[in-house]
DNA sequence: ACAGGCCTGGGACAATTGCCCTAACAACTA
DNA sequence: TAGTTGTTAGGGCAATTGTCCCAGGCCTGT
C-alpha cells in the first residue's frame, strides 16, 4: 500500500469520525481501528492529532471547491445552482438528522475548544457564503448578495440544527420546500418591485 | 458552607464550562477548580460526570420554564411575548457569538456522543417550542402554530451557529430584525390574508 | 542476490482521565 | 463532654490519552 493512500484512507476515516462522533471525542486508537492500523504506527504519517485535523478540513475544503464548481458546471442559470445547494439537505438528509451539519459543528466544535484551526474551518462557511453571494449578484441582487446568501446559510444551518435534536427529516424536507419559496419570492420581489 | 449552596455553586460552574469549552471537553479538575474544590472531593458531592450533567439540564429546564412564565406575565398579548423570545438573541449576542446557543450546542454534542441524556437536552427545545405553539395559536394560526414555533426556534438556531462561527454580532443583529418583520408578515397575512 | 528506501506492528512513555476511599474537620445534639 | 452528622482535603486507582521509538518486513533498483 503506498503512502498517500493510506494517509488518504486515514483522512476519510478521521473526518468520518470527526463528523460522527466530534474531534475532541474521538482518538487516536479510534482512527487507527478504523483502518486497521496499529495505534502506534500511527506517528509515521500524523505527528499530532491536530496535523490529521488539517488535513481532514484542507480535504473538505478541496471537496467542497470541487462541488461549487460541479455546480456551476451543471446549472446554467444562477438560480438553479442555488437550487443545487439547498438540495444538499435534501441528499444528506439522513446523516444530518443523525449528525447534524458536517460544516457547522465542525465549527461550533472547535470554537468551543479555542482550537488553532478554527478559522480554517470557517473557511468551509466561507466557501458557501462568497459562492452564493455571486450567484445573488448574477440575479440582480448585487448589494443583498451577501446579505441573501447569509441568510440562505443561516436557513441550512438552524433547519440542520434542529433536524438533528429532534431526529427529524420531515422537519428538513419542510424547510427546504420554505426556502424553494423563499427563492422564488426573492427573484419576483426583484422583477416586479411591489414598494 | 451549606449542601445546597456547595452542590449549587458546583452545578453553576459546570453549566457555564459545558457551555463554554463543551460537555466531554470539560473535566472533574476544571469544575472542582472553579469552585476551588479539591478534586477527589467531587465524589461526595457527585458520582459521576453524567450526574453533574442530569443536574445541569434539570435546572436549565427549570429556569426555562421559570423564564418562560415571566414571558408570559410581563408581555399581555401572545405577540409582545413573542418579541420576548426573539430578544434573547440580542441580549446574549456576546456568549452567543462566542460559544453559540446554550442549548443547540449541547444539544448538538449529546447526540454526537450518543450520550443517555441526549433527549433531556432537547426538551429544552420542546420547552420553547411548545411555548411558542401555544402563542401562534392565540393569534390565531391554530393549525400552523407548531410550524410557526419550530420555524422561529430554526432561524434563532441559524443565527447563532453562524453568528458564532464568524463571530459577528452584527449578523444576530439583523437576523433579530428580520425576524421582527417576519412576525409582522405573519400576523397581517392572518389578519388580512391576500390569497 | 542484495542494499536502501518506505512502511508497518508492537510496544513504551508520561500525563490525564473519571472514579473511589479514608482520615479529619466543623457544627450541632444530647 | 461525648457522639452524631454533614462536609472537606488529599491521595490513589485502573484505564485511556497523545506522543514516541524501534526492529523488522516489504518493495524497488541495481
Amino acid at each position: 500500500m503506498s503512502h498517500t493512500d493510506t494517509r488518504s484512507r486515514i483522512v476519510t476515516a478521521a473526518d468520518d469520525l470527526f463528523y460522527r462522533h466530534g474531534f475532541d471525542h474521538t482518538s487516536f486508537a479510534d482512527i487507527a481501528a478504523a483502518v486497521c492500523l496499529s495505534r502506534g504506527n500511527f506517528y509515521y504519517h500524523f505527528k499530532t492529532k491536530d496535523q490529521i485535523l488539517a488535513a481532514v478540513i484542507a480535504r473538505r475544503l478541496d471537496q467542497t471547491r470541487a462541488l461549487l464548481a460541479e455546480w456551476e458546471r451543471q446549472g446554467d442559470d444562477p438560480k438553479t445552482r442555488i437550487l443545487s445547494f439547498i438540495d444538499i439537505l435534501i441528499m444528506n438528509r439522513v446523516k444530518i438528522a443523525a449528525y447534524g451539519c458536517p460544516v457547522g459543528t465542525l465549527c461550533s466544535e472547535l470554537v468551543k475548544l479555542d482550537h488553532a484551526l478554527q478559522d480554517e474551518a470557517t473557511g468551509l462557511f466561507t466557501l458557501f457564503r462568497d459562492w452564493l453571494a455571486r450567484q445573488f449578484a448574477a440575479l440582480g441582487h448585487v448589494t443583498q448578495a451577501d446579505t441573501l446568501a447569509m441568510q440562505l446559510l443561516s436557513r441550512s444551518q438552524g433547519a440542520a440544527t434542529l433536524a438533528q435534536a429532534f431526529r427529524d427529516e420531515t422537519f428538513l424536507r419542510s424547510e427546504v420546500a420554505s426556502m424553494q419559496a423563499w427563492l422564488d419570492a426573492q427573484l419576483t420581489a426583484k422583477v416586479t418591485p411591489c414598494s
